[in-house]
DNA sequence: ACTCAGGCGCGTGATAGGTT
DNA sequence: AACCTATCACGCGCCTGAGT
């Protein structure tokens, strides 16, 4: 989570939301993605006046579908494909490369030499996944930026008064339209609609019967 | 035969809380 | 301070089923 004024002793205003994952088969990545959406949208919910950034991480391998699905949702997606992470280790000379079949001693070795190759070593895997995977990594950044670097650029309040009118069809509710008069004069209060504009066009909308939900929003 | 997906449950590491 | 225990998140192994 990345958030706005935090302190050490004080959680401050979330801005972002980033899920990392990892996995080596497709066949639980649709599940991942699920797991990721099932944490990360009811906190999105919670601050949704802050209208957060919504990351993903994702390395390893991954569905079409499961990209998809978290996309759809509104997530930037940040993939490392298991073909990138091998050649990074690979050029190294260290083969990460495994299955199912692999066997514990081999799996053992190669962690062995990844832990005993040195910090330079591991800087060079690291740039040579940064540099195999740069476009998406800079859009990832791209889209974090624009996100962090936005402001509020103005919040409406609108007090709505008025009678309601319910309609079964739209052909009611387009009669009761094409002969409405626009002023009726004062009729009840019926709630605060609030609008938050933000300087990359980004809104976010609420409405509420009391003021006290309206300030609390 | 193959890919994708989902259910169940295991081992691991981190953490919190209690006990000595 | 050291130790023990319970709990949780996580990735994945194994299995099954749907679709092609």
């Amino acid at each position: 989570m990345i958030e706005r004024d935090g302190r050490d002793h004080m959680i401050g205003q979330p801005i972002a939301f980033i899920e990392v994952a990892w996995r080596r088969y497709t066949k639980h990545s649709r599940n991942k993605a699920q797991e990721i959406q099932g944490a990360i949208l009811p906190l999105a919910e919670k601050y949704r006046w802050n209208n957060p950034f919504l990351g993903v991480v994702l390395a390893g391998i991954f569905t079409v579908g499961s990209l998809e699905q978290l996309q759809s949702l509104g997530f930037q997606i940040l993939y490392f494909p298991y073909e990138t992470l091998v050649a990074a280790f690979a050029s190294e000379s260290i083969d990460i490369a495994f299955d199912e079949a692999t066997g514990d001693d081999e799996f053992r070795q190669v962690l062995e030499q990844i832990d005993s190759s040195g910090v330079d070593a591991v800087t060079r895997v690291k740039q040579h996944l940064i540099a195999a995977n740069a476009q998406p990594i800079d859009e990832f950044f791209a889209a974090l930026d624009a996100r962090l670097g936005r402001h509020v650029r103005r919040v409406l309040v609108i007090p709505l008064y008025g009678r309601i009118n319910e309609f079964a069809s739209l052909d009611g509710a387009i009669d009761f339209l094409d002969a409405h008069p626009i002023y009726e004069g004062a009729g009840e209060f019926r709630k605060y609609e609030i609008r938050v504009e933000f300087s990359n066009g980004d809104k976010v909308e609420a409405s509420f019967v009391s003021k006290e939900k309206a300030r609390e929003f």
